[in-house]
DNA sequence: AGCCTCCACGTAAACGTTTACATAGCTTTA
DNA sequence: TAAAGCTATGTAAACGTTTACGTGGAGGCT
């Protein structure tokens, strides 16, 4: 079943007469080949099943063609889906240009995270699209000789490409519709402000309150550990303090409050308000459908895999920036 | 910031006043090295800021430490997160040994699939695990010479190592509980029949069947594409056949089943039961909660990890078939 | 003292490509 | 017809490691 030897770019040379040359142009197409010539070459790696090496090629040519994104992708209980969306669309770029993805996870921890930049070591890859989990580290002594693009979010004093969502525009938008609704007491329901986006999400909130002339009650904001039971208990405290509505940036903190609100029968939107953050499926079939903020998850990953492309084309082109807009989806829930 | 230069062995080994066998040996653990003699490698990488060419090792040491996953992996509308658990499970073992992921996309598309295979190359991955999208293609024409672990299906006439999901005996066992309950007119709602899993779940929902005495209607039985539309739509058809329960083989047709019979408030499982599959943390919030089964998603990545590592260990040892089993999740909707 | 062993390390080939440089034969030009 | 240019291909170095083999010297043994 298996070829027991390892036919190289010599055996097909020489099975057709040429050089590894001529071969190697074949292949590539990168030098003129006569018909005739090629013709053979093409034979020769019929007959002798060949494959070629990429590893060698990578070595000589200095470019494995491959981009690693490293995110907090994997699944886990404290996971949302986010980030495969966004792997996706890098994905689907990177795909129409013969480049391979390499997913690393991060588990959204700054020590995994360190590690898996070292294990990526430095040939190996061709560019790197990482979502940091810290904004305080300092990534570039960890980094290799490749492009950085920076997704979601980014670390204090970077001078690298990033493709981020516009989160405080949208959060302001969500919290300021919800002000039209006539509500007074909403609720803050969030992940750590370890993060660029939570950070711009929390000021968006902020900032819609106090244009409408509202006072922030710090009772009504409640930062938590990103996971159901978390969204879940976050809810029960925070119902003490009588919100009309609610505003969760997690989509897992979000599964939480809607767990809880439902098991409590308590209706929505008419008892309680709530907008959650990101589009999943699961948003449409809970009573009512969900309100959210649909992040463009696959619009992201294709942005940063073109910024990357660029860049590796012309690593001196001018830093790119890019904001991304966030889409409020009104359903029944606000 | 960057190095200018590319720092090779080479040059620490010249710092250091070693060999380049020296430096290799000190990087690798791989022969006795004096510890004076280490200081002073160890000294001379640092000063230099070496980070080690994995490409020119995997070439000579023919071996990439890259093990590939090609699976319908990435999200979009009609997929459902299955193998992204799968996936968290590989990389758990996989990271443990050094070993390197790379997720490969079929889109659970015969073309895409074969496509990514030839992409693979040869001396690229160290091995290859896949949920293969067809059960007829000839796959063993596409692989290199790299051990294969199937994964959640086997193609016909393989002899290769596999792990899967014991899906025939989990789905008697749901039917048979939804038989036990009283129900007699249990429908079935599945993807194509293309892949084993879904034949195996078919089987068990029959052998159930026949097992209480009762007779399988083809009226009750609907195929279907997998999206949420699709499952939304085939529920509404298939209501008018008056089933008291349904059985819905895939998750994201689950949702389209949740989405329909809550549209219509329809009351579960007062006018009908349901069970799914596949545990996701968004079964937990509809009301009410489903009942579903629970496949070992992680503990299949994990055991077919295992499983790989081994046969790259040990080309000849006999091969490896595994069946975990799957677990009946009972909540409120059954 | 001669020989052997062991210790700690060095030398250089090899992995399979890509690619700068070279070249043989033919055609064109003056 | 000699020089020049073009066409199609060949030669061999280089990419950065790993590793089989070799070696100088220190110490032990007889």
């Amino acid at each position: 079943m298996n070829d027991s030897k390892n036919i190289s770019i010599k055996d097909v040379a020489k099975h057709a007469n040429v050089s590894t040359a001529t071969v190697s142009h074949v292949i590539n197409g990168t030098r003129f080949v006569s018909e005739e010539t090629k013709r053979k070459v093409h034979q020769a790696m019929d007959d002798l099943n060949y494959r070629i090496n990429s590893v060698a090629r990578s070595l000589r040519s200095r470019k494995s063609h491959v981009i690693a994104f490293l995110a907090p992708i994997l699944a886990s209980e404290t996971s949302n889906y986010f980030f495969m969306s966004v792997a996706a669309g890098i994905q689907s770029v990177l795909k129409q240009h013969q480049y391979h993805l390499v997913l690393s996870d991060s588990h959204e921890e700054e020590q995994f995270e360190s590690n898996e930049i070292r294990m990526l070591g430095s040939q190996m890859i061709d560019g790197l699209i990482m979502a940091p989990a810290s904004r305080e580290l300092d990534y570039e002594r960890l980094f290799g000789d490749y492009p950085v693009v920076y997704l979601d979010r980014v670390p204090n004093n970077s001078y690298r490409d990033f493709v981020v969502v516009d989160n405080k525009t949208v959060s302001k938008e969500a919290v300021q519709m919800l002000i039209g609704n006539g509500h007074k007491r909403i609720a803050y329901i969030s992940g750590p402000h370890t993060l660029t986006t939570t950070e711009e999400r929390h000021a968006g909130y902020l900032e819609a309150l106090s244009e409408a002339g509202l006072a922030a009650d710090s009772e009504l904001i409640s930062i938590g550990e990103v996971s159901l039971n978390s969204g879940y208990k976050i809810t029960e405290s925070l119902l003490k303090q009588q919100p009309t509505a609610i505003f969760v940036t997690d989509n897992v903190m979000a599964m939480g409050v809607m767990f809880y609100l439902q098991e409590k029968k308590i209706s929505v939107p008419e008892q309680i308000a709530v907008i959650a953050y990101d589009e999943f499926q699961w948003t449409r079939i809970t009573s009512p459908p969900l309100t959210v903020i649909e992040q463009p998850a696959f619009e992201l990953g294709v942005k940063a895999a073109e910024v990357m492309l660029e860049r590796i084309d012309d690593p001196e082109a001018p830093m790119q920036e890019h904001r991304l807009t966030a889409n409020l989806i009104v359903r029944h829930s606000s």
